[in-house]
DNA sequence: CGACGATGTATCGGACCGATACATCGTCAC
DNA sequence: GTGACGATGTATCGGTCCGATACATCGTCG
């Protein structure tokens, strides 16, 4: 997951680690916490060690100005080819993992990257999957009712309650996707809800595709 | 958190690892996938070997109907009075872990077995935490919005809104636990709508404390 | 000029997952 | 009857990721 998101945010710009891990807490906020530089540098070797990424130098031509301010030990890493086809191998091969919570959202936080066709495929496997849990919670919430507290019924209601809206979201993302719309729905629930800027360009495809 | 969840469950009753595991499942639904084995195993002989628990012969004396239909290899753990010393000590110390989400899961999951102090302070560090995470998806949205893609965008604004609803949630549990009802409130929100049903004994502490 | 916070790289132990293997039991079709 | 199949049941292994920790540099402000 954290190798799909790094190959990802590399194809926007070169970044060393400390930046790798600001933005990917910017993009992907909405999921998960910050990632730990335990796992960050070590993936990081990994990409490198299978020639996903290599090191680049801030002023590319190494001697020049060499230790004018003796640059820190700041390791910038840019994409190679080989990342990029990886990046789109990754997208193209979707398993149970991509549907799970963290999975779905790091897939989703690329799919401007992602095509259309992919994008239904996840959409509607996570569909399915947040469908099953509702069922399960629900099967709880209904027949094993009595053998449980107040307070895990609570839970199970609130988690239910997530499901559903989660499903209604997914659909008119799906619903969108199949139009050719771009996401953010003037619908319900949308929180921009003013109906003014309502047609944004059509999304993701666009500049940096494989040279 | 693991550990916490197996010496709580195992304080309703005695189980092997497989019937453990679908309590679990039934238990912590809402809140996670089902847990894997490669987990459950080793942690139930860590406990075991920390004196929390022990194996349990499911006809307690051994010979009597020895091999009568030659019992499969089920493990039956019970707690030990070490064990739900323990399963106190880690109720009462509420960590930085204790608020992310799959920790305040679990935690809230036994409630029923928490004291009232605890609970309040757990809501409370999770209502605060989760109003950070609120926070800074705003300002990602705010300040930086020209920077994403409408997809990314559209998963922030979503993430933000669940942020904004478990608040809520979060508010209302307080509320109730400070008034001293149980929850399921019957203000905005709740499932069960249904007016009648409406003063349900207090929450736990009831049956099965220190012997 | 020294304290402090942001920037920056790095390692280590431990928690947890997913795949896999293997054995028993009951049941239903053939 | 017998054999295929799904539920029950225990167990290991490689790999991903986290949290704590350590350490060094930079700019800024009192």
């Amino acid at each position: 997951m954290l190798e799909f998101a790094i190959l990802g945010l590399l194809q926007e710009a070169p970044m060393h680690g400390y930046e790798l891990r600001k933005e990917l807490t910017a993009k992907l906020g909405a999921i998960r916490a910050a990632i730990s530089y335990g796992t960050l540098y070590p993936t990081l070797r990994r990409l490198q060690a299978a020639g996903w990424i290599t090191e680049a130098n801030e002023t590319t031509t190494a001697s020049d100005v060499p230790a004018l301010t003796s640059r820190r030990g700041r390791v910038v890493y840019e994409i190679t080819a080989e990342g990029k086809e990886r990046f789109a191998q990754l997208i193209a091969q979707a398993g149970p993992e991509t549907y799970d919570d963290t999975g779905f959202g790091v897939h989703f936080a690329f799919f401007a990257r992602t095509d259309q066709a992919t994008r239904l495929r996840i959409l509607e496997g996570r569909r399915r999957k947040i469908e099953e849990r509702r069922e399960g919670l629900r099967d709880v919430l209904g027949r094993a009712a009595e053998r449980l507290d107040a307070y895990t019924m609570e839970l199970q209601r609130h988690g239910l309650e997530a499901c559903e809206r989660e499903v209604r979201w997914l659909e008119e993302l799906i619903a969108n996707e199949r139009s050719g719309r771009a996401p953010t729905a003037p619908t319900t629930g949308a929180a921009g809800g003013r109906p003014e800027d309502n047609s944004p360009p059509p999304p993701g495809e666009s500049r940096e595709e494989r040279p």
